[in-house]
DNA sequence: ACCGGCATGTAACGGGTTACATGATTTT
DNA sequence: AAAATCATGTAACCCGTTACATGCCGGT
């Protein structure tokens, strides 16, 4: 599974432009399951056109640069179809922010902090994003999806308060904060 | 932050071979938040080893091949600390499983009805895993990680649970089970 | 005047995975 | 008899990120 498929499903939500694929893996439902820059997409996106899977239109805008809209493709339809039997691959995770906290003993309590601060925050500005009131209406497999993508970031939230003091426990000799 | 660095990171729990290393991403405290293989991490090693930020010893087993147990050096521990002093980059996931059920309805029950199945018992294998007595008692630091993973693992069972009927009532139209 | 957002694209580079190669021993 | 575990390693390949290149508009 590449970005390609993703496109393509990215696609299946509807008619869209590489610059707003890519903000549905920013912002949007995408969020927090999958990832893509630019680099890949707009790649992708030539090479689905290509093999007919998806079509183009131009779109012109004023003020605004000219937008290549996209849409699926039956035959596009079909291939993510045949993608989608298969079994999925194990989730990939890399997270150096927990990569730092489980190193926290070669850390300074000051960076430790940062880190600590910066990534609950992080966690506390994706939940407000997810919890805006829906512009959208999802189907319910996508609320589904959205559900779990809240549970995850509220159970990190709350974790990270109640739990502070395990990770500064170890390197506590009388620093700032 | 690449598999040096991490190979780096795991190696200051103890010494380690290259094998065992990555059974800390198997199976270990590693597993819920990063990923390596052996193609990535034997030529890490040889690479460190090179530079000599870790050393190495033959150990000679019986009825079982050589083992290649390293140990970090200070100097590996130095250029550790210089590399952990950095921000974070954001954490990358890509969950297959997810897209899936994202786009569920272009999923047949059966399919999706496994799909959903094996992730859920992945992750309750996970927390099996990770609730079994501690056999190596880590530091609090280390607790906090392994701690939110639990929480991670225990939050995405109990939704799955609760919510399963959100991701199959787009599709029932009478199908098995 | 400058920054952020909108909008598309390319090329080099880095990096990791997959698959292959080998082989003994233990468990099923 | 087959499969899994222990154990190391290589090479080709895939693929995606990063950084660069371009340009207009609106807000501060």
């Amino acid at each position: 599974m590449n970005v390609q498929t993703l496109c393509l499903g990215a696609l299946t939500l509807g008619e869209a432009s590489g610059y707003e694929i890519k903000k549905l893996f920013e912002d949007g439902p995408f969020a927090y399951f999958y990832h893509a820059s630019y680099g890949s997409i707009y790649p992708a996106l030539s090479m689905l056109l290509e093999n007919e899977l998806i079509t183009m239109r131009q779109e012109e805008q004023d003020g605004r640069p000219d937008k290549k809209v996209y849409a699926i493709t039956p035959k596009g339809s079909g291939v993510l179809g045949r993608k989608l039997k298969k079994a999925p691959a194990p989730d990939k995770i890399r997270s150096e922010a927990m990569l730092m906290f489980f190193l926290a003993d070669h850390l300074d309590a000051s960076h430790l902090d940062e880190v600590f601060e910066g990534y609950l925050e992080a966690y506390r500005d994706k939940l407000d994003y997810v919890n805006r009131p829906d512009d959208g209406e999802w189907p319910p497999h996508c609320q589904f999806v959205k559900g779990l993508g809240q549970a995850f970031y509220r159970t990190a939230i709350r974790y990270m308060e109640e739990n502070r003091h395990l990770l500064f426990s170890s390197i506590d000799q009388g620093e700032k904060r």
